[in-house]
DNA sequence: TTTTTTTACGATATCGTTTTCGTGTAATTT
DNA sequence: AAATTACACGAAAACGATATCGTAAAAAAA
């Protein structure tokens, strides 16, 4: 039932291997008749080209890498279904991997993709990468690479993001306009340049509304979520305590939400949370989380056809580009009362 | 800098490529100065060996498929982070796959996949899948598959689930032991065996303390959210309403939390919600979401160790086994008033 | 010394395709 | 009729690594 290979076929057709091969592939040097006769043959016996034959010979897989901090992330996995939809329209396979923000793992990681595996790699760089040689070694082979998300500015490549400035603006203002006076930013990384945007946007907010920015208010936050939770429980409990906090991660937002709700704070009257969030479940939360919420499927999309584009073209290298996807504010009960 | 071979490092080491290739793989047939030399000058030149020319050499390539209805799900989520560790330490690559809950789109992936291109499949089938040829196929074309959770009783090979029966039965009894009289099941689909395990859990309790099943409460759902919407609707703006709702998945719950918003029912006191989930933010939902929680990320370990260990057996057929991890009932506000 | 065994390596077929290059026959042109 | 061109197909060389042989030289056994 299985392994029939094109010998096989060829054979039991009494004609040769590379007739049969051009005829499969709609060859203009084989005759009307014999390709039918061919693929109908082939239909029969149930041929299927072993893929791994071809990949060798055409130095090309058909496959790309998606490479992520986690898959335990709303985010991550709706740009996921998104470039999952565009490889599937245009016969690409997609092989995960997670670093689970760890440098080393990801350095191994592209050190594997290196050899060929894949024809190009989608990534999104973990939070504590601040040396990008992996990386370049990784294009220097041959193997482009487009960032989403968390990207690199120090690599000339596509690039996709939202418009983090603007948006951590955009967010503060709105936590200032719902009343808040002290707000704090929880940063998930400062070697992240979405961080840094997020954190700037918050940054011009203030200025403009003549908010002293408090240095105290600025909370670094990793991926060790007990740390956070400990870190965030401080600033919480402190007598100086904000009364609005901007995450610039989903995450951090739901630790926040457990920290508030063992310190019995109200949200929104005693502190109002606005953070970046793909949570399905935004609007049943206890309260209602307003967010910044990213295009997270376009992102994906968008990513995964910008690398097709080139991958089609035999173009290894991809120019740089900056593609911006704006998100959307989304008004909910965390900081405004009137909301459940 | 890239595409370096063996012929490129024998050339440059004045041996044979056989040599190489064997010293690489330490074979005891190359004395250790050569080996040391070889490895050495593998290391400067950077040589990685093509993985698609060892594939096609031993027709394996460490590398496996997981197939699934959809990525947008906590619980599918989790069971392939377990799967990815467990591929990780054992050097085995994962391919991604969705079906859309599609069984055309599962065929087609299927038929794919039988070529060759991975040495086995972790797989949920679709639930409108009540066929199995495909499935069948693809083990008698010598690639093993691993179900969990959306398991396929017709097939023989290993089966990892959680205890749903016993899960649907506890639900159940605890919305009864809460107070609620009159219990409507949602179903996902009358074709998975987990939907019918967990309804069947359902109908013993109810049969236990005596309660007469009413067909009006079996409501059928699907993929089609909108549907399911409004069917849940007409059920809870009926007369004759239920007073505690049992969900079959995370996503007919939340899809209940909406309607019940919308109607301004109160969960708990007017109807009593719990539901199989793996959803994250269960305790800070309004209220908190009483849950059915399954182990997904062991269940995923699981699915890929058993996989693993067939695989480096060289075993194509898996013998049937069927292995459950159980699940785990979590009290929360929508069956508890007491509980926020 | 002769024979046998071990050691360390090289030549080569193989995995299943694709593709370049021939080549014989038929069709067309001169 | 001779020369050219088109057509349809086959032979064989890649792609890169692996494994089965075979075989020199060295070591051990006779």
């Amino acid at each position: 039932m299985s392994k029939v290979n094109l010998k096989d076929l060829a054979k039991a057709l009494n004609i040769s291997v590379s007739t049969v091969s051009k005829a499969l592939r709609d060859s203009h040097e084989i005759g009307e008749e014999t390709k039918k006769k061919v693929v109908a043959k082939a239909q029969i016996m149930g041929y299927s080209p072993n893929p791994y034959a071809g990949f060798l010979r055409n130095q090309k897989s058909k496959t790309i890498a998606i490479v992520l901090p986690e898959l335990t992330n709303n985010y991550f996995i709706q740009a996921i279904s998104g470039a999952e939809e565009i490889a599937h329209e245009n016969g690409y396979h997609i092989l995960i991997y997670t670093t689970n923000d760890n440098k080393n793992k990801e350095t191994s990681i592209l050190t594997h993709l290196m050899n060929g595996r894949v024809d190009g790699v989608l990534m999104s760089v973990s939070s504590n990468t601040s040396q990008y040689e992996h990386i370049n070694e990784l294009i220097q082979a041959g193997i482009p690479v487009v960032f989403f998300d968390r990207i690199c500015h120090e690599i000339e490549t596509a690039k996709i993001t939202t418009n983090d400035f603007a948006s951590g603006f955009l967010a503060t203002e709105h936590l200032i306009q719902s009343g808040s006076k002290k707000i704090a930013y929880l940063s998930i990384s400062e070697h992240l340049s979405i961080d840094h945007k997020r954190k700037q946007g918050y940054f011009e907010a203030l200025n403009k509304h003549d908010i002293t920015m408090d240095p105290d208010l600025i909370i670094q936050c990793s991926s060790d979520e007990k740390q956070n939770k400990q870190k965030i429980n401080k600033l919480l409990s402190s007598i100086n305590k904000p009364d609005g906090i901007f995450a610039s991660v989903e995450r951090l937002a739901l630790t926040t939400y457990h920290v508030c709700k063992s310190l019995k704070l109200n949200i929104p009257h005693d502190i109002k949370i606005i953070s970046f969030s793909n949570l399905r479940t935004a609007d049943l939360l206890n309260p209602s989380l307003t967010t910044i919420t990213q295009p997270a499927y376009e992102i994906g999309k968008e990513a995964a056809t910008i690398l097709f584009k080139h991958l089609s073209k035999r173009k290894s290298i991809i120019p740089n580009e900056n593609i911006v996807i704006n998100s959307e504010l989304i008004v909910r009960g965390s900081t405004n009362s009137k909301i459940k």
